[in-house]
RNA sequence: CGCGGGGUAGAGCAGUCUGGUAGCUCGUCGGGCUCAUAACCCGGAGGUCAUGGGUUCAAAUCCCUUCCCCGCAACCA
C-alpha cells in the first residue's frame, strides 16, 4: 500500500495581509509535500485560515463592515499569495467553514460530556467599557490595559479544559518520542516552562465577544481559540466525535504540523492534550520552524519594514524568491531577508551556476549537434566521478528532507550542478569540437550535461516547481519522476533539445535596489497612527491623577529583571523609589539627574520584589519602544502637572 | 544562581556526539578558458576555532572558569 503523508502548516489569523515571513511556512510546507508526492507517497497537505476572534470582530467594527466580511477579504489575500507562490495544497480550510464549526460544536460538547471540560469561573478584574476581563498581571496602573479605565473585581462563568489530567501522560509521550517536538531546543523550553512547572486549567470559552463558534448548549458563550483553531487538522479531514470518516482515516495521525516557533506552546501542550481527550492519536512531530528577519529585525507594519511576497514576486519571479526562502533559511536560528542578500542569491546561484549550465550545454547541443542528443558511446574515466555523483544525489536529497532540512538538501543539488559545470572545463569540448576524430566523444560529453540536467531538474521540482519545468522543455524529456534517477540514461539519443533560453537573468543589483527604493518610498508613506480615543473625562477625573515634577538622584538595575530599572526620584520634600520598565532604553548613569514627570497617587507595588511608590511618564509606540517624558525648561522639583 | 542554544577567515555557515591535515558559500586578489548570462574553471591571501585552565602522545572537538550574543520564561505601575 501506498505510504500517505499529512502535512500541515499553522492556519493564517485573518486580521491582516500575511508578510513575507508569513509566506515562508506556506512554501516550506509546499516543497515538503511536493517532495513526498514526487518520492511516492500520497500526500495531504492542508492549509488555511483562523477567522474568528475579538481582534476580528473590533477590526470590522471599525471599518463598519461585518467579521464576515472582514475575514472574507483577508482570507482572499491569503488565498491569492499562497496561489500565486505556486503552493499545492489539497485543502484550504477557514476555520468560518460550516463543516469546521459543526465538528467545533461536537468536540466541545464531547469534552464537556466526559467532564473534561467542566463550568469554572474566571475571576479577574472586568472593564465595562471594553467588555473584557484581565488577570491582575495584566492590569496596566490597576487599570485596563485597552482602554485605561477604571477596571471591577468580578467573576465571569467560563469552561475550562482539564490539563492536569492529561499532564503526566504529556511528558511521558514527549520523553518517549524524541522527534516529537522539533528543533530539539524548543522541545526544553516547553517542558522546562510550562509542564514541568504544573499546567494550570485552561480556559477554553469567552462571553466577551460573539465571532466564534457559539457553545451549542450555553448561549453566550463562544468557543475560546485554542479549541476552535487547533481542530482544524482534524476537522479539515472530515473528524467526527460519533462516525467514521474515511479521510481522517487514512490520513491522520499528521506526520508534521509545520508552524512559527511562537505557537510552539499551543501545539505541543495544549492540542496534544485535546487529542488525547478525544482519544485520538497524537500528530508524530511539531516542527517549530524559525522566523525570517529583515536584515536583524522583526518584520512589523509600524516599523514599515515589512516586505510582501507580491513585491518580490514581482520584481524576481516566484521560483527565486522560493528558492531564496528555502535554500537561505537556517534549520533552528532565524533567518534574514534583504533585497541585497537575495538579489547576491540570484545572480550567483540561479542565473550563474545554473541557468548558464543549462544555456551553455544547449547551445553547444545545438552548435555541434544541430540539437540532436548523441549515443554516449566514448565514455573516459573522468566521467564517473560525476556519474556517479548524480546517482548519489538523490539519496542525499532524501535524507536531508527526512530531517526536513530542506536547505540542506536544495545545497546536495547544487553541488552537482557546480561539478558539471567544471566537467565542462575538464573535458574541453570546444577543442573537441575542432577534431573530427573526436566527435564521438564531444557527443558523449554533452550527453553526460544533459543528463545531469535532467537529473538536477528532476530533483528540484519540489522546491522550483516552473523552473524545473523549463528546464524539461529545454532539454526536451519526459523522463522527469523520480525512479528515472536510479540509473543514468533518462535522455533518449536522436531525440533534439529544444530551445535554450535565459532561465535567470542577472540582475543589476544597484539599479534594481533603486528601482525598489522608489517604489517603497512611493507606496508606504509613513502612516500617522490611528487615533482610538479613550472616553471622554471630565476635569474632575483628570485631577485624581496627581503628577509632579521629580528629578533621579539615583538609578540601578533591578536584579535579575532585564526591563527594570529601579530610581530614587526627589519630588519636593520626598524622595520616591520607583521601577520603571526602561532598562532596554535608558542606562541608569544617563537615568541619573533627569526632571521627569512622576505619577506619586499611584497605589504602591511590589515589581520583582522591589517596592514602587509611583510611576515615571514614558512614550511608547507599537514595538514598545519608550521615550522618557523630561521637561522642557529647568523647574522646581515637585511642582504639579496639569 | 530560572531553562536552553550559540561564539570557527571580511560576511553567512558546516565540522564538536564518535579527539588525529580547519572546511563550504559569498566577497577579495591572481591566473586559465572562450561553449555560455562579464559567465565558468584553477590558485592565493585571510583563522591564537570567544577566554583562561585541565585531561591526552594529540583538543575547534572531552572536562571546568570567565566574558559576550540569542531564544524561552519572568518582568514593563
Amino acid at each position: 500500500m501506498q505510504k500517505k503523508y499529512y502535512i500541515t502548516t499553522a492556519i493564517a489569523y485573518t486580521s491582516k495581509t500575511p508578510h513575507i515571513g508569513n509566506t515562508y511556512e506556506a512554501v516550506l510546507a509546499d516543497s515538503i509535500a511536493r517532495f513526498h508526492r514526487q518520492t511516492g507517497y500520497d500526500v495531504f497537505f492542508l492549509t488555511g485560515t483562523d477567522e474568528h476572534g475579538q481582534k476580528i470582530e473590533n477590526q470590522a467594527k471599525e471599518m463598519g463592515i461585518s467579521p464576515k466580511e472582514h475575514v472574507d477579504k483577508i482570507a482572499g489575500e491569503v488565498k491569492e499569495i499562497w496561489d500565486f507562490m505556486n503552493t499545492s495544497y489539497d485543502k484550504f480550510i477557514r476555520t468560518t467553514d460550516d463543516y469546521h464549526e459543526k465538528a467545533v460544536q461536537k468536540i466541545f460538547e464531547k469534552l464537556y460530556k466526559q467532564g473534561d471540560i467542566y463550568k469554572g469561573s474566571y475571576e479577574g478584574w472586568y472593564c465595562t467599557s471594553c467588555e473584557s476581563f484581565y488577570t491582575e498581571a495584566q492590569l496596566k496602573d490597576g487599570k485596563c490595559p485597552d482602554c485605561g479605565d477604571e477596571v471591577d473585581k468580578a467573576k465571569e462563568e467560563a469552561y475550562f479544559l482539564k490539563l492536569s489530567k492529561y499532564t503526566d501522560r504529556l511528558m511521558k509521550h514527549i520523553e518517549e518520542n524524541p522527534e516529537f517536538i522539533q528543533p530539539e531546543s524548543r522541545k526544553n523550553e516547553m517542558v522546562n516552562n510550562f509542564i514541568k512547572p504544573g499546567l494550570q486549567d485552561l480556559c477554553v470559552s469567552r462571553t466577551s465577544f460573539t465571532w466564534g463558534v457559539p457553545v451549542t448548549f450555553d448561549e453566550g458563550h463562544v468557543v475560546y481559540v485554542w479549541i476552535d483553531a487547533l481542530s482544524n487538522y482534524i476537522s479539515a479531514l472530515g473528524y467526527d466525535t460519533e462516525s467514521d470518516a474515511p479521510l481522517f482515516n487514512k490520513y491522520w495521525p499528521a506526520d508534521v504540523h509545520l508552524i512559527g516557533k511562537d505557537i510552539l506552546r499551543f501545539h505541543t501542550i495544549y492540542w496534544p492534550i485535546v487529542l488525547m481527550a478525544l482519544n485520538v492519536e497524537l500528530p508524530k512531530q511539531i516542527f517549530g520552524h524559525p522566523w525570517l528577519l529583515q536584515g536583524t529585525d522583526k518584520m512589523s507594519k509600524s516599523k514599515g519594514n515589512t516586505i510582501y511576497a507580491k513585491q518580490l514576486v514581482d520584481h524576481f519571479g516566484v521560483d527565486a524568491v522560493r528558492y531564496y526562502l528555502l535554500h537561505e533559511m537556517p534549520f533552528a536560528n532565524d533567518g534574514s531577508l534583504t533585497y541585497e542578500l537575495l538579489i547576491e542569491r540570484i545572480n550567483s546561484d540561479l542565473a550563474n551556476i545554473l541557468g548558464n549550465l543549462v544555456n551553455r550545454t544547449i547551445a553547444m547541443s545545438k552548435k555541434y549537434f544541430d540539437s540532436k542528443v548523441m549515443e554516449p558511446s566514448v565514455k573516459e574515466p573522468i566521467d564517473d566521478e560525476l556519474i556517479s555523483l548524480a546517482l548519489e544525489t538523490p539519496k542525499k536529497l532524501v535524507e536531508s528532507m527526512d530531517k526536513l532540512k530542506v536547505a540542506e538538501a536544495i545545497s546536495h543539488v547544487f553541488t552537482l550542478l557546480r561539478r558539471s559545470n567544471k566537467y565542462i572545463d575538464e573535458t574541453y569540448p570546444w577543442l573537441l569540437a575542432k577534431e573530427e576524430d573526436k566527435k564521438e566523444r564531444l557527443g558523449t560529453v554533452l550527453y553526460n550535461l544533459l543528463e545531469c540536467i535532467r537529473f538536477s531538474a528532476v530533483m528540484l521540482s519540489s522546491f522550483m516547481p516552473d523552473t524545473a519545468k523549463k528546464i524539461f522543455e529545454q532539454i526536451n524529456t519526459e523522463v522527469t519522476g523520480w525512479d528515472s534517477l536510479k540509473s543514468f540514461d533518462g535522455m533518449k539519443p536522436g531525440d533534439s533539445v529544444g530551445i535554450g533560453e535565459v532561465l535567470f537573468a542577472r540582475i543589476d543589483a544597484e539599479k534594481k535596489l533603486e528601482e525598489i527604493d522608489e517604489e517603497n518610498a512611493n507606496n508606504a508613506p509613513k502612516q500617522d497612527i490611528e487615533i482610538v480615543s479613550k472616553p471622554e473625562i471630565t476635569i474632575d477625573d483628570f485631577s485624581k491623577i496627581d503628577v509632579r515634577i521629580g528629578k533621579i538622584l539615583e538609578c540601578e538595575p533591578v536584579k535579575k529583571a532585564k526591563k527594570l530599572l529601579v530610581s530614587k526620584v526627589k519630588v519636593g520634600n520626598q524622595v520616591r523609589q520607583i521601577v520603571s520598565g526602561i532598562a532596554e532604553y535608558y542606562t541608569p548613569e544617563e537615568m541619573v539627574g533627569k526632571q521627569v514627570l512622576v505619577v506619586i497617587n499611584l497605589k504602591p507595588v511590589k515589581l520583582r520584589g522591589v517596592l514602587s511608590e509611583g510611576m515615571l511618564l514614558c512614550g511608547e509606540d507599537e514595538e514598545g519602544k519608550l521615550s522618557l517624558a523630561t521637561l522642557y525648561d529647568d523647574m522646581n522639583s515637585g511642582c504639579e502637572v496639569r
